[in-house]
This record gives C-alpha cells, sequence and structure tokens, in this order.
DNA sequence: CCGACATATAGATATATATCAATATAAAAA
DNA sequence: TTTTTATATTGATATATATCTATATGTCGG
C-alpha cells in the first residue's frame, strides 16, 4: 500500500463511511447496505472491493454472507506513511521529545 | 480541514510530488514547474490552489513571485484525524501504553 | 505608460470515478 | 433439482477531476 492508493481509498465520503461502520465491529454486505440507507447494495459491493484492494478492511466467509470489519493496522501503518512523509518533522518532535 | 477533504487533496500524484517537493524548502511557481518537469505552469499553480484550499501549504507573496512551502503541523493534525477516526484502538495503544 | 515576467483564471477536453439497474455467481433451503 | 437469498460483476450514465492552451491579472523596470 502506497501513500497515494491510501489517500484515494480514503477520498470518498461513503467509503469512509463504510469505514466507519467496519471500524469495532464484523458486519456483512446487507447490513452495511441497511445502515447506510440511501446506497444501492452494488455500489457497496464496489467500494468495499475497492477497501479490499488497498487493504484497509478484512473479509470473512460464512456461508452466502461476506462479513468485513475495518483493518485498524493498516489504517495506522498508512497514517504513519503520509507522517513520515509529510510532516517528518513534526515525527522527528514526537520521537525526541 | 475534514478528513474527507485531506484526502481528497492527497489523492493525485502531482499533488503528492508538489507537497514533496515543498516539504522542507520553500519554492515558487516557477521552481515547482521546472522541478516536476512534465507538468504545464497553469496545472501546477491548480494544484497550488487546491492544496491552499486544503489550507495545506503556507502561502508568501514577494513581488511577482508566489512561494509555497508544506504545511506539515496541519498535514500531522490531519493525520491524527484519521487515526482517531479509522484506527482509535491503535490510538488508543499509543497513549495507554 | 509600456513591455517583460510570474502567477492565476477561463474554457475545452479527456479520463476517472460513483452510482444505478440488470444479471451472474454461489450457497442454503425446500 | 428448483427456489430463495446474499453478494459480486457487467454495462450504462452522470459527475468529478486533471490537464492543456489561451488569456487575464498583477508587478517591476525602463
Amino acid at each position: 500500500m502506497d501513500s497515494i492508493g491510501f489517500a484515494k481509498a480514503m477520498a470518498d465520503e461513503t467509503r469512509q463511511k463504510i469505514m466507519q461502520l467496519l471500524c469495532c465491529e464484523w458486519l456483512c454486505v446487507n447490513d452495511i447496505v441497511e445502515r447506510l440507507g440511501e446506497v444501492r447494495q452494488p455500489t457497496v459491493s464496489h467500494h468495499l472491493s475497492i477497501l479490499r484492494e488497498a487493504e484497509l478492511v478484512h473479509m470473512r466467509r460464512e456461508g452466502k454472507q461476506s462479513f468485513y470489519s475495518l483493518n485498524q493496522d493498516a489504517v495506522a501503518v498508512c497514517c504513519g506513511m503520509l507522517m513520515q512523509d509529510f510532516a517528518p518533522e513534526k515525527l522527528a518532535l514526537d520521537i525526541g521529545g
């Protein structure tokens, strides 16, 4: 995952809403569709595939359902990458004192 | 600055290159154009206006030139925001232990 | 004021992306 | 096997975005 892929994956409101939903629990696609309320299932599936590609979500199949949850580790790593690339002095402050 | 505005501002390769150039020094627009090499001046101006809008760069006029530099504080704040929103457990680890 | 230079803006165009309806795929139930 | 349910994929379309050329704006020197 590079910083551009991460930024692109995050650069959409619907995707961020989905990520919020998945932040601290596993949800199946239909649950996500219902909680979003205004977005159709294929659209949600599309966003999930982008988040999967970016490895920002975990996925687990269970029968006919797919469960997703947020990959917080990946988010943390990517944020750290952005900090290193674009706020190195702030990072130095954190480490040094 | 919200997390979507930040992600959108970061979600372009040319913009990230510009941010790299401005990371640790002030450059005028023409210097940026020359260092990028393959991008025309109006395109660079356009990207700079997006970065300005997102408050990710500082700007200073000097005669006919405009100098830009990266706002590392803003980057750090936005990365922190992403962490809080999308990796709260990782953040808790950092704080708690 | 006029010309030269630096940057910004306008307008046009091509590409990327988000969304939906329709359909395919896969798994469980009848 | 047929039907039902859950998710993924396809194809179409509208919007957003990146880029360019041409031009406007703003600043300095003569």
